[in-house]
RNA sequence: GGUCGGAUGGCCGAGUGGCUAGGCACGGGUCUGCAAAACCCUUUACACCGGUUCGAAUCCGGUUCCGACCUCCA
């Protein structure tokens, strides 16, 4: 039996507000689409978080014993910098601004972007798609719209005609709740919009003029995709007409998925996605962390500490477990307080992991409360997962059996109180739900090997100074080694050490 | 202006009607040659005003403040 049938997921749907049982439209097996970055400039702490979110949906998934495809994809046709069509397209602003070609430009923040994800501990998509790739899908499918009435061409740019839309399916503005009239009302007087019928129809293709440099001939003329429709053209190749799960930041919520929603409808006739997920927002003193505000940091900011928002650097895993500790659906202010606060937290959870990991199992008197609380703590932090993915709820287990698993290092507690199969679990599963779901890999350089050794060496001569009272080598050792950034603890079981 | 969301203790952050969230910091204790780590105990809450209810941080109404989206944005 699979885990899903033991821990049952649920998720909050965005499009319906409200909390469902996940079921996924092919037993087994799992669909899901995320956003992925306009490959214009480095990735921010800010991307990251919501490319977290759905890192650990992922791994979740799969531990849970689903099949997953995971699709994410690469924006990097430029897309204008505003809605003008004078305007710009990103990339080829910044080839110009660097005198790269587009695609040194794109090349260049796809691999900055992958950096970053492998230095979070990331795992790789299934498949990565770009944008530039599936020209050809993106013009089969203004195509297919344009047939079923749902578009119109205008000077070699074509348009989603949206109030036509609206009338046919009515179901424009439910994702992010808004209403056509208010829309309307509020739109503002743009230049170059005179070739839209309505100001809400939104580019599907854009002619584009010699300066573009990005651009692809089609029957409309030279030009290129409307960047709304990369997502569901990619997303329907992939994954299908209909697939499970889509994610992506907050902000894309409207018009960016609200327009998918609407050309896969419109093209295909169906709504394309069974469960929307959005994750929130990281802000820096209670304000989304953005480029255009200048509060953003980039990892290496934050990994060296080297940003005036800082106080000193932090380590990928640190921010890992801080932004894990709140979730996903949930604003997040970054401190440098909470990060401290995350970083002391951290080092407590992974010293009560190595501890555990060296623990083994002597039979001894049972305890049947402590037994079952092991056991409920293990369960309680799976049905958190399970969840709508509450990492906060299901850190606070790790934390309570922390404490139970120190008092078995500290020798306070015996694994003989706890049956042999709890005890098991508890070491596999602790382990698992760490590493493997939430991805927070222990960062240690180097605990092996001539270190380990070298050690050791030090930890004798001091016990060795220690037996002599000989107070003044065995504190020299100590606090040189602590000035190094070594920690030595003294235990019943002798001395351990630490590197911080 | 429109739409949506938020306001929790010194800090961060869970929690949707009654049951200790958790982490960090603070205080006390145990252990230790002294420390650190660890363990035990302990203190500080639900923006404001009304209402519903036997009972509200949680539901309803109002007020104030903050934010997101409405234009590219994770």
């Amino acid at each position: 039996m699979a885990r899903y049938q033991d821990y049952p997921l649920s998720i909050y749907n965005s499009y319906n507000r409200e909390k469902e049982i996940f079921t996924p439209l092919h037993e087994g097996h799992v669909g899901m689409y995320v956003c992925g970055p306009t490959v214009y400039s480095n990735v921010h702490l800010g991307n990251v978080r919501t490319f977290l979110t759905f890192d650990v949906l992922y791994r979740y998934l799969i531990h849970l014993g689903y099949k997953v495809r995971y699709v994410r994809n690469i924006t990097d046709v430029g897309h204008l910098v505003d809605d003008v069509d004078e305007g710009e397209d990103k990339i080829a602003k910044k080839a110009r601004l660097d005198n790269l070609e587009p695609m040194e430009v794109v090349q260049m923040y796809t691999n900055d972007f992958h950096n970053t994800l492998a230095l979070f501990n990331f795992l790789s998509p299934s498949i990565e798609p770009t944008a530039t790739g599936h020209i050809i899908e993106q013009i089969q499918m203004i195509e297919q719209i344009l047939n079923n009435g749902f578009a119109y061409e205008v000077n070699g740019s074509v348009y989603f005609d949206v109030p036509k839309y609206q009338e046919a399916k009515g179901n424009y503005g439910q994702l992010s709740g808004r209403v056509l009239e208010d829309l309307i009302s509020n739109t503002r007087e743009l230049d170059g919009q005179d070739e839209k019928r309505s100001p809400l129809d939104f580019a599907i293709w854009k002619n584009a003029d010699e300066r573009h440099i990005m651009k692809w001939p089609s029957s409309w003329g030279i030009g290129f995709p409307g960047w709304h429709l990369e997502c569901s053209a990619m997303s329907t190749k992939y994954l299908g007409k209909e697939f499970d799960i889509h994610g992506g930041g907050m902000d894309l919520k409207f018009p960016h998925h609200e327009c998918e929603i609407a050309q896969s409808v419109a093209a295909d006739g169906v709504a394309p996605v069974h469960y929307w997920m959005h994750s929130n927002m990281l802000t820096v003193n209670g304000q989304k962390m953005s480029k255009s505000l200048g509060n953003s940091f980039s990892p290496s900011e934050l990994m060296t500490g080297n940003h005036h928002l800082l106080k000193k650097g932090y380590s990928p895993m640190t921010v890992r477990f801080f932004m894990l500790q709140s979730h996903y659906s949930s604003t997040l202010d970054f401190s440098n307080d909470a990060l401290d606060a995350a970083e002391k937290g951290f080092r407590r959870l992974n010293n009560a992991r190595k501890s555990l990991a060296k623990l083994s199992y002597l039979s001894g008197p049972m305890d049947e409360a402590l037994n079952k609380e092991i056991q409920s703590s293990l369960n309680s932090a799976y049905l958190n997962l399970s969840d709508d993915l509450n990492t906060a709820k299901a850190i606070a287990n790790l934390f309570d059996l922390a404490t139970r698993i120190n008092s078995m290092a500290g020798g306070k507690l015996k694994p003989g109180a706890l049956s042999e199969g709890t005890f098991n679990r508890l070491k596999q599963e602790y382990e698992q739900i760490i590493n493997d779901i939430l991805g927070l890999r222990l960062e240690e350089s180097d605990e092996s090997g001539m270190m380990d050794g070298l050690m050791h060496l030090l930890i004798d001569i001091r016990q060795q100074a220690r037996k002599n009272k000989d107070f003044a080598t065995s504190d020299q050792i100590r606090d040189t080694l602590s000035a190094l950034g070594v920690q030595l603890k003294d235990g019943p079981e002798g001395t351990s050490y630490s590197i911080e």
